[in-house]
DNA sequence: AGCCAGGACGGAT
DNA sequence: ATCCGTCCTGGC
């Protein structure tokens, strides 16, 4: 099969947004969490305080975005957004754009909503208060969030990172703005014109059935995402497994990532460890266990919740990040 | 060398 | 409804 050979791209700054957020935000932590694997999707840059982000704007038009903290810039709650592009983009284009991050990193949510929820909980509060203001944030498509859950699954980050990295130098495009070189997510077209074969090669192991049909489902059905946001939960959630390959903990890293249901957690072998021992102490506490006392103490935010002790960990403990390195185990 | 961890499937019960 | 062998790869 044709795989598309690789060639970069080269981006211009033509547009700026400012893009306003409920109060408290968190700018940092939310277009960066320290407990994701990095990928050449995006970048922070530390000097800067500048984050860049690829994105695919309606399929075909291909944008490099850089935010910044709007606070910074104009003493207002939000995201200063520069895109940069290979061409012009009308006010269509923009206006979907902005409507895109908005939902990506949930500006228009009201975060109070969920603090309110776990007022009393106060080793909770005491996380919050590090970083009060975070928003959950998903930046991925359906089609995307489904592809890298399935690169999550069965193994360790370490190899989840190296699949990633395949697959994105061998079916994304290469894009390079404001000195940036970075990747943007392949479609299911990149895969099906690719082959299984193919994707065994990139390390992808039994995986690579698995995301050649999730890429089926998606070029005969593009607006599932969209569809899956006007069901209830329970339909939302029995759609996305009767998709080969996406169980129940694939279909819940894309309900709460990316249809923002706050209520849902995904206990792999490594969340389970890092729960069991903030509740109970020890490592060892099995996942229906930990998985109760999540709902007794933290109800329907109990996802919520999860994401600020994950992060907080991470940033107090930022040699966990040697996942890369080594595997789940803490 | 052989064995194990890590989600999901599919067949057996 | 629940159990179990299998799929892959990398690390021990």
């Amino acid at each position: 099969m044709i795989e598309r050979i690789a060639s970069t791209i080269e981006l211009n700054k033509t547009n700026e947004l400012s893009l306003p957020a409920i109060p408290p935000f968190n700018f940092k932590y939310t277009v960066y969490k320290p407990s994701h694997f990095p990928t050449r999707l995006e970048e922070s840059d530390e000097a800067s305080e500048a984050f860049y982000r690829t994105y695919r704007l309606n399929e075909d038009k291909i944008l490099g975005l850089k935010m910044s903290d709007l606070e910074k810039k104009q003493g207002e709650s939000g995201i200063f957004l520069e895109v940069y592009s290979a061409n012009e983009l009308d006010r269509k284009d923009l206006g979907y754009l902005e409507n895109h991050v908005n939902g990506a990193y949930g500006l228009k949510e009201d975060i109070n909503e969920f603090y309110e929820y776990v007022k009393s909980d106060e080793e909770l509060n005491v996380i919050i208060d590090n970083l009060r203001g975070m928003r959950n944030s998903c930046f991925e498509t359906l089609f995307e969030i489904l592809n890298i859950s399935s690169i999550l699954q069965n193994t360790t980050v370490k190899r989840s990172e190296q699949m990633m990295k395949n697959m994105l130098s061998s079916f994304g495009e290469r894009v390079i703005y404001d000195g940036k070189e970075l990747y943007t997510f392949y479609t299911p077209e990149d895969i099906l014109n690719s082959s299984e074969e193919r994707l065994r090669e990139l390390k992808v192991g039994y995986r690579a059935k698995f995301l050649m049909e999730i890429a089926r489902r998606f070029l005969q059905n593009p607006d599932l995402g969209e569809k899956l946001k006007t069901m209830n939960f329970e339909d939302a959630k029995e759609t996305l497994m009767e998709i080969k390959g996406v169980g129940p903990y694939s279909a819940r890293i894309a309900l709460f990532q990316y249809l923002r249901r706050p209520h849902e957690i995904n206990f792999d072998s490594w969340k389970r460890k890092i729960f069991s021992k903030f509740f109970f102490g020890n490592e060892g506490e099995v996942v229906e266990k930990v998985e109760k006392e999540v709902r007794e103490r933290w109800g329907n935010y109990g996802g919520y919740a999860g994401l600020y002790v994950i992060e907080d960990l991470y940033v107090k403990n930022p040699e966990l990040q040697y996942w890369r390195k080594d595997n789940k185990k803490i």
